[in-house]
Formats: C-alpha cells, structure tokens, sequence
RNA sequence: GGACGGGUGGCCGAGCGGCUAAUGGCAACAGACUGUAAAUCUGUCGCUCCUUGCGAGCUACGGAGGUUCGAAUCCUCCCCCGUCCA
C-alpha cells in the first residue's frame, strides 16, 4: 500500500484525527526505521461484555494491525479499583481485583474475535500507577491547571449546574495522559468523548520529554434505540457473544436510519457502496443484509443463514419457533379449578412479576397452543402447553 | 465555621396534612398498523392475594423518632448534595 492508500485507511470512518500530517509524517517514520507505531486504546473493565458499540474501535485497531502496527489493548485496572464516576453523578463501588481480573479475561477471550493476537500488547495501568508516590503524584499534577481541567466539556457543565465533581474525577485525565507516557505511544484512539483525555496525553508526552501522541477520535455508536450511546446498562446493545438468532432480531429492529450507520461503523462496506445500498435496495432487504454481514462477523456465514431463516419464520410469518426452551410444571400454580397461568408466566420467567403476567394477560399478549388466553385460570390444560407471551416463548409440560 | 436552598417511583419533575400508589414528561411493557422497524394510535406501567372487583392487604416519597383520627406533606435529630460568606 503506498502512503495514501494507507491514510485512507485509517482515516475511514474516524471522527477526528489530530493531527493528519502527523500521522502522515509518523507512518513514513515507521516505515523508513522498520520500526512499528504504538497504538493505545483504554477500555475500562468494569463492564466484561464487549458489544458492537466497543467493535467499532476494536476494528479500527485492526486496521492498524492490517498495517503491521503494535495495538496496546490497556486495560485501566486502576481506575476500576478506584470506582470512577465519570459520566454519571453516582459514584461506582470500587472492584476488587478479582473481579478485575476476571473481567480482563473475558475480555481478551472477546476481543480477539477481532484482533491480532501476534499484534496486540495487554497491559494494566495498575503496573505504572500503583507504585507512583505521593510526591510522584503531586510532580504529575503540578503539570496541569485546574482551569484547563475544568474546560472539559462535562466538567465545566456538571460545574455550572451544580452537580457534584470529586477530586479523584479532575486526575483521570492526568492519569490517563500518564498511560501514553508509560507506554512511550505514538497514537491514542478513543471515542470522541474521549477528546479532551487524549489531548492531555499530547501535552503530558511533551512534559516528559516525548513527542506528543496523535490523536483518533472514533464515533460513538448509537444503541438500538437510534439515540443513546450503545450501552449494556441502557440495554440497547447487542453483545458480542450473543446467539446468531438473537444478534439478528436486534440488528432487524433498529429503525431504518441508523442501519446505515451501522453498514458505515460495523462492516468494510465503503461509503460508496452503503450509498449503492440506501439509493437501490429495499429497506427491509438492506437490513437483512447487514444483520448477515453482522452476525457472519461474531459467528460464521452458515449461522447467519440459519438466523435469516429463523427470523422469517418467527417474525414475519409468525411460525411458532422450532427450538423453545422447554421447564416442568413449577411448584404451587396448580388450583382446584386448573392452572394459576399470572403465577405460571411469572414462575417460568415470561413476565417480570405476578402483576406483570396479569397485565399481560389482560392486554391480551399471551397465547397457549395458539390461543389466546383471557382468563387467569385455565381450566383444562393440555400435557404440553406452548406459551407465547409478546416475543417470548416457553413451552411447558405437565 | 456561618447563612440559605435541596434529597419523591428506572430517570426528570409536580405535590406541601386526608379525595395520593402519588399530576406531567421520558423510558419500559403490551395491542393495532407496517416492510422487521421507525413514526402514529390505544392500553398498561410498586408487590402480593383471591370470590378478577372501579376488590383486599402490604410496601413506598434520604434515615430514625415525634405530633395527629390521618404525614411525601408539620416538628426534632441525623446523613447526603449544592450555593454564597469566612
């Protein structure tokens, strides 16, 4: 690949790059000292399930890999051990270590669904930032001014509202900024909420007598709801590892507008394609497409296929799903006069509560064998009882 | 250290002695519609019990006490947050 062809490369579907001709000037630097470029990206390991809303980096950084360059997947043990409230006014409870531990394993078993094994560099911030002492801290913070720290956007926001900051929140930058010197990086890449920490690096780097880090902003990829940020706890995400069925129901229910941000964040299709796609193609029959492409990406084209047909089946020609996880009859739903179906749905896990099942019921959302279900008792059960309630299913025998 | 303001259901935010399981909005969950969706419309939206009824009980408005026939609403102490002054 020559130079620009290279650029483009990386700079496809990046949000920001600061600054280009660096980047340019570094990547003819690594090739001329056959030397590789270091690249950091920081994940934070209080939430171990990686989902598609993380791949967008993730494959960012395997571009770089594509280019022979070193990715450092750090891990920020330490912040996790802290309990960092950023983002949010509650502030986490700290993690332990091994629950650290635990998480940074079930990353990197995710992560390499993407990455370069050979390529990548795992690392802990623990390993530079816990032995620092006091004075060392104090040596590290003198080097900034808390009125450049309060410029962060959602400092200077959270500050003028009155929400609550604490101390330890104005040092994540200065720690992170820390990171890149201990790992000597040439790139940083975060989402572009991280603008502000990884431009600290740059100024860090300088202090401690290295040249400033570039830095890469990637877009945050919108969740399910087209609004929000991709998140386990706002529940909008798909995860990584989820079934091929799963993962190709929820690509197939985000709106029309945001599937073509995900064929731009989630797939190799160039801009010029996903233009192809959104002038000459059916929606539906778009989106169809990429849940495939997706779901071939975390599983294999054979199980896309099988999703697809799952999908058409279930969804669209409302057929009653093949493989419905079957439970016994729960203990204490029997009555004099049959089955207690509130109890029943709320036992097997079809509704959220007894209160729930009742209003589903009532809402006319449940189905046995096919029909519809208005009373709370049934009266005659079959031995097998097939149970639709909304989008779920269960099938129970007698 | 002082003065003032505030802590309400998943979130935001009303209520300021009974008519309040607690107005609104968002989110969520169902139903209709459809191209899977989105949008829209409708309903639901603390938990439990049963004789499923505009039924009964329990729990809930930072925490603990108190006043009252009755408190999210009044009083006391405590905890937490913010603003201003020092």
């Amino acid at each position: 690949m020559t130079l620009d062809q290279q650029l483009s490369y990386l700079l496809k579907g990046m949000a920001e790059i600061i600054r280009e001709e660096d980047l340019r000037e570094r990547l003819t630097e690594a090739a001329r000292k056959g030397r590789p470029l270091r690249v950091k990206v920081g994940f934070d390991p209080t939430a171990p399930d990686l989902h598609l809303g993380h791949t967008v980096i993730l494959r960012k950084m395997k571009h770089f890999q594509d280019l022979g360059h070193t990715v450092i997947f750090l891990i920020g043990d330490m912040t996790a051990m802290i309990g960092d409230p950023s983002g949010r006014n509650v502030t986490r409870p700290p993690m332990t270590r091994e629950a650290i531990a635990q998480n940074a394993e079930t990353y990197k078993a995710q992560v390499f669904k993407i990455l370069d094994r050979e390529k990548t560099e795992v690392r802990f911030n623990s390993d530079w930032l816990e032995p620092l002492q006091y004075m060392d801290l104090v040596r590290l913070f003198s080097k900034y001014t808390v009125a450049r720290i309060l410029e962060r956007d959602d400092f200077a926001q959270r500050y003028k509202e009155g929400v609550p900051i604490s101390m330890h929140e104005l040092m994540y930058p200065l720690a992170q900024a820390y990171d890149s010197v201990a790992l000597e990086c040439d790139i940083e890449m975060g989402g572009t909420d991280q603008k502000f920490n990884l431009l600290v690096g740059r100024e860090i780097q300088r202090d401690f007598g290295q040249p400033p880090q570039i830095v890469a902003t990637l877009p945050i990829l919108e969740g399910l709801d087209g609004v929000n940020k991709m998140s386990k706890s706002l529940g909008n995400y798909i995860g990584i590892t989820e079934p091929p069925e799963v993962m190709f129901r929820k690509v197939m229910q985000i709106g029309d507008e945001l599937m073509f941000r995900y064929y731009e964040l989630l797939t190799d299709k160039s801009m010029a394609e996903i233009a192809a796609i959104r002038a000459e193609m059916h929606p539906m029959e778009a989106k169809l497409a990429l849940a495939r492409l997706i779901v071939t990406d975390f599983h294999s084209a054979a199980e896309a296929a099988r999703a697809a047909e799952v999908f058409n089946a279930v969804v669209r020609r409302k057929e009653v799903p093949a493989d419905i996880p079957t439970v016994p009859l729960p203990e204490g739903v029997r009555v004099a006069n049959g089955i207690r179906l509130d109890k029943l749905l709320a036992k097997i896990g079809l509704a959220e509560s007894v209160s729930d099942a009742v209003r589903k019921i009532k809402a006319g959302a449940v189905e046995i064998n096919g029909e519809k279900v208005k009373d709370l008792a049934l009266a005659s059960p079959a031995a097998e009882l097939v149970i639709q309630a909304g989008k779920s299913w269960k099938k129970v025998t007698l």
